[in-house]
DNA sequence: AGAAAGTAAGTAAGCACTTACTTATTTTGA
DNA sequence: TCAAAATAAGTAAGTGCTTACTTACTTTCT
């Protein structure tokens, strides 16, 4: 990372204002998910972008500013994109189908894989959770509300068919996610070399699904 | 918490050194759990515990010293105690019993209602698993560990005894714990207000018990 | 009286942020 | 087309405050 930004100063021509605004924020995001808002100084992230201090400062008037900026820079790394289960045709699929272990199993390993994909975000939140900083807020009202409702629905309407057990349906979310959850945070804080279940993506998957599913069948 | 810390200050009387420093510790414990290491002054410490600075520094070398002595603190303040499942005689009862569902929720049931109690400990967790600090290492070998070893083994037999599928016994287990850490963590983190799922512990033991019990079912 | 608990003031370094200036690139006008 | 002016990107040095920690002394208790 260090590395690479130095290489963009090496070659020594400058970047435009956007392109310093963007590449100050991924520096950032890496920055401050490893050390947290208070544990990051602005003379690290200046120097992991290869830029004095100052120009942090012309961009974001404050370091709050530039934290808080991380808000709108990643809701708009996805573009005005639809919630990932969203534009996921085999998702899509499975529900219209009601398969139920495609959708279930299809939803584990979407999120542990993008759990492994963007550990930076995932700590980000993780801090900014316990900040209690909008970040976390944002995360909450944009991504978990949502998905708790769209996995809530589905759940209801196979109780209607009869398929399911007649369990609040926001349980059962809570049981299948925190075993998604609980698996990345493993994997991602307490024990990165997988003493304790060194296991794919694939078969973690399955099996949440497997439990699940067989934990709620009628 | 302050009004507290400074009633004791009010009541004139000097703490022994061995006083002093165990308030000191409870104190931090509290405000490292808000604001993390590096989000912690030595002053606010010190204000809660209604002494200046120096005495902090008259017990612990350094800041850090102060943070890693909780391990020890928190250590000692179960004694020589057994893991919370080894002295919990319903939990035996129900393991000799093979009562399957008593071993789960009575497991259930005690994680949940600890974490509802010790919120900072909780929190405190969190960041120094983010920190990477030995807190976090502790916590990995001393709980997690011998918590994964125990529930496997039970699962295990069960397995023998033909009651339960043949899956990885730690795969359950990391479903089970991720059930109940995911919903503290909502609690404590996310969704303080509980705005998404608003239940007791007892039924939350009880559905997560169930869920994972009938999920595994031979 | 002596030891231990306690404090106000101080120290050196660190921190977020600013200032005055420099350098590189783009724009303008002849 | 070219040179000068303007603009934007960039920096070293500085500012004022904060921080972890220390020192020299005071107060309390036995």
């Amino acid at each position: 990372m260090i590395k690479e930004t130095q290489t963009e100063t090496i070659t020594g021509s400058r970047m435009s204002g956007d392109e310093r605004r963007s590449q100050i924020l991924r520096v950032a995001i890496k920055i401050f998910s490893q050390s947290g808002f208070s544990g990051t100084t602005t003379k690290e992230i200046a120097r992991a972008a290869g830029v004095s201090e100052a120009i942090i400062f012309r961009h974001f008037a404050t370091k709050k500013e530039l934290y808080s900026a991380i808000i709108n820079f990643k809701a708009c790394e996805n573009g005005e994109k639809l919630l990932p289960w969203e534009e996921n045709s085999v998702e899509r699929d499975a529900i219209e189908a009601k398969d139920d272990f495609q959708v279930f199993y299809n939803m584990a390993l979407g999120a542990l894989r993008h759990h492994e994909g963007d550990v930076d975000f995932m700590r980000l939140l993780f801090h900014s959770a316990l900040d209690e900083h909008e970040l976390s807020e944002m995360f909450f009202e944009q991504f978990l509300t949502p998905l708790y409702e769209f996995l809530g629905a589905y759940i209801r309407r196979r109780q209607a068919d009869g398929a399911m057990r007649e369990v609040e349906p926001k349980i059962i979310v809570r049981a299948f996610l925190g075993m998604i959850i609980h698996h990345s945070l493993n994997n991602i804080l307490w024990d990165k070399s997988r003493r304790l279940l060194n296991i794919s993506n694939e078969e973690a998957a399955k099996c949440f699904a497997e439990i699940l599913l067989n934990g709620v069948k009628k």
